[in-house]
DNA sequence: TTTGGTGCAAAACCTTTGCATTAGG
DNA sequence: CCTAATGCAAAGGTTTTGCACCAAA
């Protein structure tokens, strides 16, 4: 038996104060700017701590993360149906999408090849009108 | 008038070497891993310089790059049309997979929105047939 | 009491940048 | 010539880690 027992989790403030405020932010955000976020709040907390919760969390299936184009790991609560983003590449507003047939196809594809578990994280990443108006008069 | 000329794009062994490397490799590979393929291979250039091709080569559509889930920039030469990842989660093993419609539904979804210029980076992440084996039998 | 979790700061990582030098056109 | 591109090393930004202390069970 391979199995050592497994440690037990702890609860702790910090870890729910980040899991509150995943959800009082209702979008992806970074983990530093969870960290800001949660100091806005009132909530002070070390940054590497934001860090080891955000792993648990992902760990325990109750956050999602993606990797934004520019390298940083941005995370949400995973709860509430699969939508996605559409983002202005320029100046961050962002639009929630729905993409009915992804998760069919997403899982017709994956087990095509015998993949199981599919997950799949997209975004979309454009310019907005108001930036399109602005970038075209260059 | 703001649009001076534009800069003429010189041509160096050094860019041909990173589309030659990529070409060798015929896989997603990271920069650094890439300037290391190039060492082995006997092509000593420095590390800046691949990254700096890498860009240009993205830039001019050449190149594909997405993220891999911990964070890292993964190239490969974009041979052709647009094409999407299932990556393993687990070994990493990666595969091509068509997406027809998806970039009909971005662009309808974008303009639907006012947004132009529309760009999706999307990769399905699940577990590969020997994985999945290796995984259950936990 | 036991031992996960936390905070802090240092370290590890990938990537970008400044600057003097080289070399393409 | 002119100046884009390179190489090097230093800097930047995100994430991880070592260690002493704290607190959940």
């Amino acid at each position: 038996m391979v199995n050592a027992m497994k440690a037990t989790r702890r609860n702790t403030w910090q870890r729910e104060a980040v899991k509150k405020g995943l959800a009082d932010f209702a979008d992806s955000i970074s983990a530093q700017g969870l960290h800001t976020f949660l100091g806005q709040e009132g909530v002070d907390m070390g940054l590497a701590t934001v860090y080891r919760s955000l792993s648990v969390l992902v760990e325990e299936g109750l956050v999602d993360a993606i990797q934004s184009p520019d390298g940083e790991a941005l995370y949400r609560l995973c709860a509430s149906g699969h939508h996605h983003h559409l983002i202005c590449r320029n100046c961050g507003f962002t639009v929630e999408i729905e993409a009915p047939d992804m998760e069919k196809w997403a899982t017709a594809e994956a087990s095509k090849h015998g993949f199981t578990k599919p997950e799949h994280h997209m975004e979309v990443f454009a310019l907005c009108a108001n930036c399109t108006a602005k970038t075209s008069a260059k």
